[in-house]
DNA sequence: TGAATATATGAACAAGTGCTCATATATCAT
DNA sequence: ATGATATATGAGCACTTGTTCATATATTCA
């Protein structure tokens, strides 16, 4: 009845060594946290097609709104995230603003997911 | 000035080679779609934890919700968009139902983020 | 310097999301 | 059948998010 180990649970549990071994295993809360963070960054069609326009071929801001159908704005907004994200560097030349993928990663975290998409179905 | 083909765009275009190019190697709109789709799953810190706990072991809800501190509402209404994403699997067991990773893409396409999170650093 | 242009950004608003609370469903035990 | 228990689900609400609109910033050119 005393609870002066890991927080405790007000759920009835049924499996406590289950429970036990895996909160061993659990990485750093903030871990994961920011894993959500980098998924969150792709859960948008918008910055996915952005994405992947950019991994085809390094664009400015006007030529991935017009690719895309988008305003301008719309465009800068999500880059900016992109950014943030550091999926995403630029390079200035001039007025023109030039947008290329960042990080190997996620050509191939898109692919993983993509094979997944495909066999899912 | 005649735009007959591909959907234009009110923008200025400063590389219209460029966009040509890219726009025919553009994955069908709703593949891109359905990877946002998949990546928002993934996109909450609720989600991920779930994600990691099961890929450690099956797990009932309340031991999931014990070991993660939350309600086993919000562990069963998370469950079941995990379950729609076709990222989990269930059986029953009486009336104790047991969780697990449906596929094993899920655990690459996580390690492979998770190594593009720790090489940003 | 001043006009033109490419991009960035702030505010505001509609739409979506994750939690809680209450309650329904399903299964077991008596 | 009745009560207990494990899970599922609907409604409601606070919070987040992506877009638009207006405007600011930055750079080029005359």
């Amino acid at each position: 009845m005393s609870s002066r180990e890991e927080p405790s649970c007000d759920v009835t549990v049924i499996h406590e060594d289950v429970v036990a071994k895996v909160r061993q295993s659990m990485p750093a809360e903030e871990d994961l946290f920011d894993l959500a963070e980098f998924f969150k960054v792709f859960g948008d069609t918008t910055r996915v097609r952005i994405l992947y326009a950019l991994s085809q071929s390094e664009m400015c801001v006007c030529d991935l709104a017009c690719l895309l159908g988008l305003t301008q704005s719309a465009v800068s907004h999500q880059l900016r995230v992109l950014k943030q994200a550091k999926l995403v560097r630029f390079r200035r030349d001039g007025r023109v603003v030039y947008y290329s993928l960042d990080d190997d990663h996620v050509k191939s975290v898109f692919n993983q997911a993509y094979q997944h998409i495909q066999e899912r179905n």
